[in-house]
DNA sequence: AGTAATTTGATACAATTGTACCATAATTCT
DNA sequence: AGAATTATGGTACAATTGTATCAAATTACT
């Protein structure tokens, strides 16, 4: 990403903190305050740079409407690998990654189920974990392996979708739990697996 | 929550509709069109109402500044609960509860690193999961048995934190890997571990 | 040192926009 | 049926706001 100068970063740095705190961007006389300038001018030169930086984009002619470009908004930073010895990489400031939670709240269809018990243990989900589920649509588009609720004999859970031909079997995450076979025509695949939430604070 | 009428509530469903859209709310005008109406007027009539029943709110005088106060914009639905057997409870519509991910990703302080590796099998954690951490600022307000990311001589590991006096105790979530124990001193806290992501689509 | 890029101040203009007021119609509720 | 609430259309106004223009000052770069 290209760099800022001085005066272009600290109005991208104050304008993202604007947008976390009041939830919608500034207005160009706002940011004039803020930056302790005496015209708008240099708020819309700053901003012009910014833009053909790529940091920001706007709604030409609209009130409020400057939006982030990149994920600073939208996620946590991810700074690095761990593992079982040390902190394996430091990523550089540069080129981090961004886990975007907020774009997973912008898809308006998925849901979420709290998990009781240990019915899912085997897959590394622990009772009071949130499942994250992707509605399907076709249950034909499934590939075979992927975890699901589905509804089968007016039961509804979570298991290893796998098909052959026309039958299905559900497969328990936990080996305490036995596996059905029924025709694909019994099966009701209510999601897909698509994310798994767990809190500690 | 309040119920709205048919007209409320389909400039309210409009708007979140937009807002997910366009990550700024509409102006009342945009609105009025939207609705088909032939001014202002009614719009601002049923703002006034979604206000008055607590679905919105905005900054008076400003331009497109209309939030949502639920989480509806932040966060996924929590349909149910999910067992062994069966889907134990379907939540009903009105008192759901959502997980608000937007909210994380606006805590400017936190951040994520990814797991490689069996380190933390034991605590559930996965290779290739991210773990999100909140800084610690004062090691003393911490709670024995919370797992940390801690440097130890030169070394960054995510290890639940004990500590006894003047000593600490670091424990692996992991049978296999040794516990070492440290004067408080040589333990450098870098953030307390708040919560699990894991992607499988 | 000299040139280019950026920043600044001042001002101006028009479109966007929130808000207010009023009378009437429609809907909901008792 | 009557009353209260809500919805609508029309209009008006002023503040907010994005944008344009120009010249001068400052900074960055070669």
């Amino acid at each position: 990403m290209e760099t800022l100068t001085p005066a272009q970063q600290e109005l991208y740095d104050w304008l993202i903190e604007y947008i976390r705190e009041n939830q919608y961007p500034p207005s160009i006389r706002q940011m004039m305050k803020a930056m302790e300038l005496k015209s708008p001018a240099p708020v819309q030169s700053r901003l012009e740079h910014l833009r053909a930086k790529g940091y920001i984009e706007w709604t030409e002619g609209k009130a409020r409407t400057i939006r982030a470009t990149n994920e600073v908004l939208r996620g946590v930073p991810i700074r690095g690998m761990i593992a079982a010895g040390s902190l394996v990489d430091a990523f550089p400031d540069a080129d981090i990654e961004y886990l975007d939670l907020a774009g997973i709240s912008l898809k308006p269809t998925y849901f979420a189920l709290r998990v009781r018990g240990d019915s899912m243990v085997d897959a590394m989900i622990d009772s009071g974990d949130i499942v994250i589920l992707k509605p399907v649509s076709d249950p034909k588009t499934l590939k075979n392996g992927t975890i699901v609720a589905a509804r089968v004999q007016d039961q509804t859970t979570l298991k290893y979708f796998h098909r052959r031909g026309s039958k299905v079997t559900l497969q328990p995450a936990n080996k305490n739990y036995e596996a059905i076979e029924v025709p694909a025509a019994q099966v009701d695949v209510q999601g897909a697996l698509a994310h798994v939430w767990r809190d500690y604070i």
